[in-house]
DNA sequence: ATGCCTTGTCGCACAAGA
């Protein structure tokens, strides 16, 4: 089973690029951020005729997010519990049945946090600590549990081209950093770092100053694995050539194989 | 130091992104 996470920048903008991966991948699981649409206005039919199933949670301009899914899904929550305040729509998860076993599939765009003066910055520390939070609340459960989505968080140096110039970033500050480590220490392993420690691995070049000519890119979007998805993991790869397609998301797909 | 692009919005510029 493959589960792919792509944050595609504008579903209605992206929708061309994001069937033609989808039909070149064929991922089991894919899913998506920044769909910035509302549920009625997501192009569902162009999903549904190659073969997916869509489960949406979007909102009006910004954010949303999708989980499209070859095989039914079932137990379906939309927005991250913890805040029933909390209007943005960053959280989907789903489970997914294979022949002889599920997985459970969170989809999460994580909030920039920028300007770190704002309120936008504790928001992002708050919205770290719902997610902590509810990933424990399902250890218990001992299942195949992929947290796949776009973290904004810089995990390690070695995850940008030019670290130095992210240091007082909401996407690499020592609080989100903390936070970041607070989660994977529950027993989430970093599907890209679990097969492959090389340096210059990213998932996002900037639109601006020729950031993707020039490879000054970041790694932001992830997939963490459960115990029980870790012993599953047999692969993972980032689909970087679609960076250089017309019409680009500034980021790229990201899609771990499981041996389910 | 700032903007550099891109998307969506009941646009006639602006917010938000990272």
């Amino acid at each position: 089973m493959q589960i792919a996470t792509w944050n595609i920048n504008g579903v209605k903008a992206r929708l061309e690029t994001a069937i033609a991966w989808l039909n070149e991948a064929r991922p089991d699981v894919a899913c998506l951020q920044e769909i910035k649409s509302v549920d009625e206005g997501f192009p569902r039919t162009a999903f549904e005729d190659i073969g997916y199933n869509v489960v949406t949670h979007g909102q009006k301009g910004f954010n949303g997010v999708a989980i499209l899914s070859l095989k039914p899904v079932e137990d379906i929550v939309r927005g991250l519990p913890g805040d029933d305040t909390d209007e943005h729509a960053r959280y989907i998860e789903a489970v997914v049945s294979s022949d002889n076993t599920v997985c459970r599939v969170g989809c999460l765009y994580l909030p920039n946090g920028n300007p770190v003066d704002t309120p936008k910055y504790p928001y992002k520390l708050a919205w770290m600590d719902r997610l902590i939070a509810h990933a424990k609340s399902k250890l218990p459960l001992e299942e195949p549990f992929v947290l796949a989505g776009d973290y904004n968080v810089i995990p390690e140096p070695r995850d940008a081209a030019r670290p130095a110039e992210w240091t007082e970033d909401a996407l690499f500050r020592l609080d989100t950093l903390e936070k970041y480590r607070e989660l994977t220490a529950l027993g989430f392993t970093d599907a890209v770092r679990s097969f492959d420690q090389s340096d210059g691995v990213y998932t996002f070049w900037d639109y601006q100053a020729g950031a993707w000519q020039k490879n000054n890119g970041i790694r932001i979007d992830h997939m963490l694995l459960s115990a029980q998805a870790t012993d599953k993991a047999i692969g993972c790869r980032i689909d970087k050539h679609v960076r250089s397609w017309e019409k680009p998301s500034d980021h790229v797909p990201v899609i771990v194989e499981l041996e389910i």
